[in-house]
DNA sequence: AAGTAATTTTAGACTAATCTAAAAATATTT
DNA sequence: AAATATTTTTAGATTAGTCTAAAATTACTT
């Protein structure tokens, strides 16, 4: 059986690895977890005991087949819960993410299932992360970040790389969502800032903000 | 910050001491928990700790106001989210328990209220068990025991004592499910079992059935 | 290639929840 | 009112997860 905890630290490997497949430091697993990086050595020396990571001393971690599979189990729970929360229960988008750390972990099978089918199969997050399927296959869109965007061209919002709370409701302020339409007007050099129209207004975005939407050409 | 575990004992509590206020056992407690009864000596001292019961040895515990209100929220979620899990995703009213018993300790005042008026504030749970509202009332409708039927009597089915699957189970494969009509036809002596019409079929039903349907006189 | 700095692990301690076995208190029987 | 039986508590261990402080290893600088 695994634990509650175990759960996040896999998640959390998984994400810092970069999608599942390089080695995960355990000072960066600590930081990560907000713990201590003793706290983390002496998990992933757990883990290593019920094979979800494959662990060398002074190296880092990295999951295991099963270890992945635990992870974007966790990860599908957790999007799933999101949109259950947006879409049927009214939450705002910057309010779900901490209820859905709790829901992430609850453990039915057959309850996964039947959420899945009463969402409609959403394929993506309130985010705008994919949802991991029944198989643990994702579809990927490729996305840029707005600091990556071009002069002159015009975009969609498809995604945040940082869903905290903060950030979320910096967006909400300036009245961008998903699917937004975002053009871009002037990018700064001195402070990597960009001036961008949205919804009619123009308005300038920080180098920070820029690094943490994602958008896809139109 | 309350703990799940405690959450656990503090509804155990509530269940055992009927509705909240007579003493229950260390071992009563330790039964109904599926632990030794040290286990529950030293969670229950833990507990009067946090002032959730009032504890004197040897002689059991207490739930305090606080302890009473705690129990209250948590069956008031237990309870709510068997009826989304029924009501919302299709699952049938045996395979609900173990689902809510670890959705009821999900922390969110908010998504609690919002499952409360996504659900149309039920008043009653799968099990025609009553759901406290958000001040921890709840409505008390007069019901007896099938075992408490009069002969010749007909009465409509309100609830169960026992929600274990395997007696729901009994109740589906017969089915008798809430709103089923009952008519009492002859109650045995001998061994307490009675006599019944339900749905156009006669059919004996024992006394550990009837002491374990709640009926209401139409 | 040393020497210093940063990272990572180990050692030892703590809390929460559990157990077994023994001791203490209460209840029941003679 | 003893003696016996039952219930309940205590004592001492165990596991999971965490911490601080110290030791070991690796990385970076002269
Ligand atoms: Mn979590
Ligand atoms: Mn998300
Ligand atoms: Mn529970
Ligand atoms: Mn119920």
């Amino acid at each position: 059986m695994i634990t509650l905890t175990e759960e996040n630290y896999i998640k959390a490997i998984y994400h810092l690895s970069k999608h599942g497949k390089e080695m995960v430091s355990t000072n960066a697993l600590a930081d990560s977890m907000n713990t201590k990086a003793s706290s983390a050595t002496d998990m992933v020396k757990k883990l290593a005991d019920k094979l979800y990571v494959n662990y060398k001393k002074y190296q880092g971690a990295i999951l295991t087949e099963t270890g992945n599979e635990i992870a974007i189990g966790v990860i599908r729970k957790h999007r799933l819960w999101e949109v259950f929360l947006v879409d049927k229960l009214q939450f705002s988008w910057d309010e779900v993410h901490d209820i859905a750390e709790q829901l992430e972990h609850i453990k039915s099978q057959k309850l996964i299932d039947k959420l899945d089918a009463f969402l409609g199969h959403p394929t993506h997050d309130p985010h705008g992360d994919p949802i991991p399927d029944k198989n643990g296959d994702f579809i990927f869109i490729e996305k840029i970040k707005l600091s990556q965007s071009q002069t002159g061209e015009i975009y969609s919002c498809v995604g945040v790389n940082d869903s905290s709370s903060e950030f979320l409701q910096y967006l909400n302020n300036n009245l961008i969502e998903l699917g937004t339409k975002i053009e871009v007007l002037h990018k700064e050099v001195f402070d990597n800032s960009i001036k961008i129209k949205v919804n009619g207004t123009i308005m300038m975005v920080s180098s920070s903000v820029a690094h943490n939407l994602y958008i896809q050409k139109l």
